[in-house]
DNA sequence: GCCAACGTTGGC
DNA sequence: GCCAACGTTGGC
């Protein structure tokens, strides 16, 4: 079992609305190195810490997991879709995604606060310039989060 | 809106 | 395959 922390900007995905639906396919990511994680890496039941970005209070804002192992992005084949990528096909699809099941909302875990801990001081969504919107989280910095946000 | 960081592209 | 130019991300 592994731990994943992955980005959504609310205004698109919100924690608000994957509760809503019984899983959610993660649409839209288009770099390489999170492609190859949900691809690769990602096993159903895994934890996923789910993350609001770009938006007033970056912070983890609920508790998920990966419900299904990884299939194309459809996003990917629609060229009306901002997210539409020509170069490519059905046949070779370039973009893979795996459904996400949101468990619960949780209070707001902030950057600012994130950074006071020790236990997370190696987070890499705290890297300075740590753009990857999914990236693996250790057992520990999990049971640390999980410590945070029952406070 | 700024800008640092970093990924991608394309000429050579 | 190098690397400069460019585009994007995302906190601030």
């Amino acid at each position: 079992m592994s731990y994943w922390l992955m980005k959504s900007e609310p205004e698109e995905v919100s924690i608000d609305d994957a509760l809503a639906m019984p899983a959610i396919p993660w649409f839209g990511v288009r770099n390489y190195q999170a492609r190859n994680f949900m691809r690769d890496a990602m096993r159903v039941g895994d934890g996923v810490l789910f993350y609001h970005s770009s938006c007033a209070e970056p912070s983890i804002a609920g508790v998920a997991e990966v419900a299904s192992t990884a299939y194309p992005d459809d996003t990917q084949f629609d060229s009306a879709s901002k997210y539409f990528d020509a170069k490519s096909t059905p046949e070779t699809p370039r973009w893979m995604l795996v459904d996400i099941k949101a468990l619960r909302k949780t209070r707001l875990l902030g950057l600012a606060e994130m950074r006071t801990c020790d236990a997370l001081s190696d987070m890499l969504v705290l890297k300075k310039g740590s753009r990857l919107s999914i990236t693996p989280v250790t057992s520990d910095e999990w049971a640390e989060v999980m410590r945070l946000l029952d406070q």
